[in-house]
DNA sequence: CTATTGTTTAACCATTTAGTTAAATATAGA
DNA sequence: TCTATATTTAACTAAATGGTTAAACAATAG
């Protein structure tokens, strides 16, 4: 167990900072599914597969239910969202940024002489 | 350097993985500024500071601007607007999941007694 | 030239991550 | 009960992360 709590947030950027655990997201968007499932779609071991999903789980990004030997899986909406909150806050920066630089691009082109 | 490229959402969100840097973001949207400027928000050591901003840049969210002795960060929105596009995916799954849940507990609050 | 300021780089360390293989656990089927 | 299936857990390893202090570098000031 970690000595400290870590903040939320940072579990779940954690989470989505490797590009197999983004894919088991994306296939459990489809739906639930069970791990060996989602496993086939990975070279690596089980295992190694059974890790990634712990840590969505960690993340609260994922639970499970169990039904006989099988573990199934579900995305849980709630912390991806709070993700995209924290990104959000930045949108009117960017924009703003981007808008700047399309007028800037634009007086470039209507300056152009052919 | 690294043996293999990373996938550059990769490094965005690890990047996004850390309280300071989270810290540091969120003090350059407002503009422009120098590293000894930031790292006064921290109680690490400035070296510390150094290292998170280049976790930044390397993730392509922060650019420098070396004027004398000063150096200037600024935030690039491209980057963010990536990860933010790739959770937005998955905005209509959760706004589902969510009107769902919202509906059940309408429906349990219509049945209630008192 | 020398000292000071702003910042990075190097060397080091503890912890975490991402993978492995092998063993353990739980359920289902013959 | 014995065996196969579904999955986790343990033990291990290599590499990455996040911090430290000390040294190096660059630019300005005296």
């Amino acid at each position: 167990m970690p000595a400290v709590k870590k903040d939320p947030l940072d579990q779940v950027f954690m989470a989505l900072a490797d590009g197999t655990r983004r894919q088991i997201v994306k296939r459990l968007a489809q739906g639930e599914l069970p791990v060996s499932d989602i496993a086939k779609d990975f070279e690596m071991s089980l295992a190694a597969v059974s890790k990634h999903i712990k840590v969505l789980e960690n993340a609260k990004m994922v639970s499970r239910r169990v039904e006989g030997r099988q573990h199934f899986l579900s995305l849980v909406p709630e912390q991806l969202a709070d993700a995209l909150d924290w990104i959000s806050i930045y949108r009117n920066f960017w924009l703003k940024r981007m808008d700047a630089l399309a007028a800037i691009v634009e007086t470039n082109i209507e300056n152009q002489e052919d």
